[in-house]
Order: structure tokens, then C-alpha cells, then sequence
DNA sequence: ATGCCCTTGTAACAAGGA
């Protein structure tokens, strides 16, 4: 079983590599972040053609998540209870079950700076997150996407340039840490150049280039669906050439169980 | 090399991203 998540930073900007990776790399199972269409305006039947089935969530411009499935897709939920808003709820949290995985396309709040009310919103966002988990936390299940959250300072290409902003706090890792800690494993995708497992990179000033980026998207799995990881790649080549998005697929190949 | 910000909505910019 081939999984994978991006942020692809606008689903219909990037259909046309959107389409020629998924023919290329044909994950069974795909979370999208950032689609930034309405869930009547998602791509589907592009998708279709390539054998997957849609389930969107959207809300117009901003936000949107998606899973694409060629395993199959049920019981798909939009939002969780409980989902906090600023103030209604936005389209960030999808969940299906693919197969035999409850699988979870997350984009958490970005928090912009600790002093704005959108920090405040991002930490009730996770530990809401949290609580929605732990109440219905049973493998196999993946919750992955746009955490926006560096777990630690290495996984930021130079901690002093984040002193004091938002993505690196102390309650936002342990916002994250409490997450994972349910019993959750964070599976690291290798870096196919370099030694940092960065994720994102800023479309400004060659940052990409220089790899100065940040592990920002992450795959959380329970243990049963862990032991079966055979190998984990962060595709940096789908961040390169024309019209990019700026963050980098995961892809997460499983064992049969 | 991979190359120096992008996307959407609305009407020349504003907002958001991280």
C-alpha cells in the first residue's frame, strides 16, 4: 500500500503536475492540503480518469482538504466534533476509511504570530484535535498533512531565524507532542538530497535552492500500520521546475498486513 | 543543477501563507 500526502497550495493551480505525479508515483491513497476550491470545484473527474475516487472538503478560497483513494473511501466525516472556528469552522480536517486504514488529511492552523487570536485558534485547533483522537483512536489508522508545526529545531534550517515566531513555540510542539503521544508514530521521510527531512520550502529568494526549508507535513500512524513502513521518501522532485507547489509530497510504502 | 513569491478574488490591489 503506496500513501502519500501534499500540499499542493491550490488543487486547481497545479492540476497539470498534480496529475502527471499521481500517474508517476500512484499512491493508492492521497491527502491533500491547501486545495483552495469548494468541494464542487475540486478536479474530480481529472482524478477519476486516473482511477481514483474524490472525497473533498472545501470551503473557497482558502483552506481545503482532500483524500484521493483507488483502495476505496467510506464513511468520510468533514470536520470533527468539537472542531473549533475563528469563528466558524473551516475546511481543515477530512477523514475516510481506505480500505482497512481510517486514514485523516489534516491542515492545522497557521498561527501567523504568537500574538495573534489566529495562535490562540491553532492551539485550541490541536488540542481539540487531540481530544477528537483519543476518544476514537484504533489502528490501523494515519492522520497526516500540513501540521504546521516543526517538531523540533532541527527539523527548521536555522532556529535562530524563527526566534519568537510561530511553528517553533513550546505550546505548539507540545500541542503536537500530545497528539502523537496518543500512541502515534511520526514517520520521517528521507530526504532525497541533503540530510534534513524538510518538507516546505518559501518560494522566495532561492530558499529551495539553498535548502533552507522546514519539516512543517508530517505521517502519524498507529504501531500496527509503523512495523509495516518499508520505505518513506520526501519526492523533493515535485518541488522543482515550473509552477511548484511549496511544500514537498510524502510517500509512505506499507507491507501487506 | 532545482534558480531567486504565489494564489485567489476582484478590478490595481488586498489578504494569506509560514
Amino acid at each position: 500500500m503506496r500513501f502519500a500526502t501534499w500540499n499542493v497550495n491550490s488543487v486547481k493551480a497545479r492540476l497539470p503536475r498534480l496529475l502527471e505525479w499521481l500517474d508517476g508515483t500512484k499512491p493508492d491513497v492521497l491527502c491533500l492540503q491547501e486545495t483552495k476550491v469548494p468541494a464542487d470545484g475540486f478536479p474530480a473527474a481529472e482524478v477519476a480518469e486516473l482511477g481514483y475516487e474524490t472525497a473533498a472538503y472545501g470551503q473557497g478560497r482558502w483552506n481545503g482538504v482532500a483524500l484521493l483513494s483507488r483502495v476505496g473511501l467510506a464513511d468520510i466525516s468533514n470536520g470533527f466534533p468539537g472542531e473549533p472556528g475563528f469563528p466558524d469552522p473551516e475546511a481543515r480536517y477530512i477523514s475516510a476509511l481506505c480500505g482497512d486504514i481510517r486514514v485523516i488529511s489534516v491542515y492545522v492552523p497557521n498561527g501567523r504570530t504568537p500574538e495573534d487570536p489566529h495562535y490562540a485558534y491553532k492551539l485550541s485547533w490541536l488540542a481539540a484535535l487531540r481530544e477528537s483522537l483519543a476518544s476514537s483512536l484504533a489502528g490501523p489508522l494515519i492522520i497526516a498533512g500540513d501540521f504546521n508545526v516543526a517538531p523540533t529545531d532541527e527539523d527548521v534550517w536555522d532556529p535562530a531565524v524563527f526566534a519568537g515566531a510561530t511553528h517553533v513555540t513550546p505550546a505548539e510542539r507540545d500541542a503536537l507532542a500530545a497528539i502523537r503521544d496518543l500512541g502515534l508514530r511520526d514517520i520521517v521521510g528521507r530526504p532525497l538530497k541533503g540530510d534534513r527531512p524538510f518538507t516546505y520550502w518559501d518560494y522566495r529568494a532561492g530558499m529551495f535552492h539553498m535548502n533552507q526549508g522546514m519539516r512543517i507535513d508530517l505521517v502519524l500512524a498507529t504501531p500496527d500500520l509503523a512495523a509495516r513502513v518499508t520505505d518513506a521518501v520526501i519526492d523533493r522532485e515535485a518541488r522543482k521546475g515550473k509552477g511548484p507547489s511549496d511544500h514537498a509530497p510524502i510517500v509512505v510504502d506499507f507491507s501487506p498486513s
